[in-house]
DNA sequence: GCCAACGTTGGC
DNA sequence: GCCAACGTTGGC
């Protein structure tokens, strides 16, 4: 089992939205970092879920329910999608601050590499963002 | 709206 | 294969 981390912009496609869906192909990833995360993935793997620009903040938990696929919104082999679907709204969205002062998520891919928009997470720093949620 | 970080592109 | 130019992302 892994556990990753997501962005998205609220703008673009948000928490709400994605629980109004009930399920969602994550596309748009350009990103060859990033797509090489989404190919890791595994159905089951936990997923956290990132609101970038407005709120800033992790607001919810979200499943891998089917791994990757060529993405159907381009002809181009290179890049892939996922299907996921939402397991869980935090209690508390656990902002980019809150991480950042976190002594235990010092070393997140959030904090670390702020561009990429897929990245694992240790299991302990998925338990914190947890924690820190609830 | 600005700027830093960083990935990608293209000329050599 | 190097590196400068450029584009994009995302925090502030």
């Amino acid at each position: 089992m892994n556990y990753w981390l997501v962005k998205s912009e609220p703008v673009k496609y948000s928490w709400e939205k994605f629980n109004k869906d009930g399920r969602t192909f994550w596309d748009g990833v350009r990103n060859y970092q990033a797509r090489n995360n989404l190919r890791e993935m595994k159905e089951g793997d936990l997923v956290l879920f990132y609101h970038s620009n407005e709120g800033k903040e992790v607001v919810g938990i979200a499943k891998v329910v089917k791994e990757f696929y060529q993405d159907p919104t381009t002809e181009d082999t290179n890049w892939c999608v996922v299907d996921l679907s939402p397991v869980e709204t935090l209690k508390k969205p656990v902002t980019l601050e809150q991480i950042k002062a976190d002594e235990r998520l010092k070393d997140i891919g959030l904090v670390r590499q702020g561009r990429l928009s897929v990245m694992s997470l240790k299991p302990e720093e998925f338990d914190r963002v947890i924690e820190l949620g609830s």
